[in-house]
DNA sequence: TTGACATATTCCGTTATCGGAATATATTGC
DNA sequence: GCAATATATTCCGATAACGGAATATGTCAA
C-alpha cells in the first residue's frame, strides 16, 4: 500500500514554503493572483494552482472583481495547528523553566568567581 | 526542474498525521521504539523511518538504554511552527472580534423583537 | 559464542507532488 | 463578435515520499 493523499489537510497545505509565502502576503489583506505571482516572483500557473489546494482546505477565500479573483486569508482555519501546538505548551514551558533555571545557576557560579 | 526535499524542515515533518501520532506519544514522556510500534498499530520499522525524520530536524532526541533507544520529545523545536503563526495572531483576532461584534448585533435585534 | 531481542537500514513498487509549458475558460471594452 | 487581459486547467517529466518485506546492526544473557 502506498501513501494518500496528503493536500487535503492544513498540516500538509502549510507544509510547501511557497504556499506560506503566499498565505504570508495575503495576511496583509485581499490580493488578485497576478498581483501575487508578481510579489512573489512566481508564475501564474504556479499561484493559482497553490491557491486551489489553499481553496480546498479553507485557507483562502475567493471573490470576483471584474476578471480578477480577489483571494482573501481565512485565518480561523489555522485552527487545528494552533490547538495541535497548544498540546505542546505544557512540555515547552517546562523547558523554558528548566533553560531558566540553568541560566540562574550559571549567573551563581559566574558571581562566585 | 523538480521539486526538492521536503522532510528537511519542521513544517514537514509534522504535515505527516503518523509523525504527529508520535510526537503526540512523545508528549507523555520519553520512550522506546517498540513501545511507541505497540501503543500507535505501526510496524517498527515505519516508526524507526518516521523517527529518524523526526531526529533529523531535531524534534525527539535519542539515548540509549540497554539494547533499546529511548526518544525524547524536543519541544522547543517547535517554535518556527509557533512563530509563524503568531504572524497570523492579529488576522485571527480581528476575526474573533468582528465575530463578537456579529454575535452582539443578534442578541440586539432578538431582544428587540 | 550463540541465540534472542531491539532497532535501523535497504530495497522495492506505488503514488503524490512539484514546476514548466501549453492551452482552456472567463470577462471586459471596442 | 473580436482582441486583450486575467485566471484556471491539463499534460508532462522528474523526483520525493510512503508502506511493506527482508535484512543488517547492535546488545544482552547464558
Amino acid at each position: 500500500m502506498a501513501r494518500s493523499s496528503t493536500t487535503s489537510d492544513v498540516f500538509n497545505a502549510v507544509a510547501e514554503a511557497s504556499r506560506r509565502e503566499i498565505l504570508d502576503a495575503l495576511n496583509e489583506g485581499e490580493k488578485a493572483v497576478g498581483a501575487i505571482a508578481t510579489d512573489l516572483s512566481m508564475s501564474q500557473p504556479q499561484v493559482s494552482k497553490h491557491l486551489r489546494v489553499l481553496s480546498e482546505v479553507g485557507l483562502v477565500s475567493r471573490r470576483a472583481d471584474g476578471r480578477r479573483r480577489l483571494y482573501r486569508l481565512e485565518p480561523e482555519r489555522l485552527r487545528p495547528l494552533h490547538e495541535w501546538l497548544a498540546g505542546y505548551e505544557q512540555a515547552w514551558n517546562d523547558r523554558l523553566d528548566r533553560m531558566d533555571d540553568y541560566l540562574q545557576e550559571l549567573q551563581r557560579q559566574g558571581e562566585s568567581q
